[in-house]
DNA sequence: GATCTGACCACCG
DNA sequence: CCGGTGGCCAGAT
């Protein structure tokens, strides 16, 4: 597990229920500041069977991704209000307020 | 091994 | 708030 993605799923995998967290903040959790994308195209090849909960993962305006399948953007606004996290008229979370901080002893 | 592509973000204006 | 630009990496062909 020394690979780039495994480094991205592990630190999403952290991510509690209810909660969501940014591109770029897994990218800096990962000790890999400004590689935000990457994250997206690491979640974009998640392999069959993971256990890693992706629609927690947002863009920095708190809005969820349009990804190539259109549905599938309803589909993670659904897991996500499942988790008790509210959407605005405008599709957006209040980041302020369901955003994750991680764990300070990790350090 | 070169080339293309892809769920983005921060920094200017 | 909107837009353009640079930066970065792994996988597929």
């Amino acid at each position: 597990m020394s690979g780039y993605y495994a480094q991205v799923y592990e630190v999403v995998r952290a991510v509690p229920s209810g909660r969501v967290v940014t591109y770029g903040q897994v990218a800096q959790l990962i000790g890999r500041p400004r590689h935000a994308r990457q994250i997206g195209y690491a979640l974009s090849a998640l392999p069959a069977g993971h256990d890693v909960p992706w629609h927690r993962v947002v863009n920095a305006k708190g809005e969820v991704s349009r990804r190539a399948v259109v549905d599938y953007e309803a589909y993670q606004r659904m897991l996500l209000e499942d988790e008790g996290i509210e959407f605005d008229c405008a599709g957006r979370i209040e980041l302020q307020r369901y955003q994750w901080l991680p764990p300070v002893d990790c350090l």
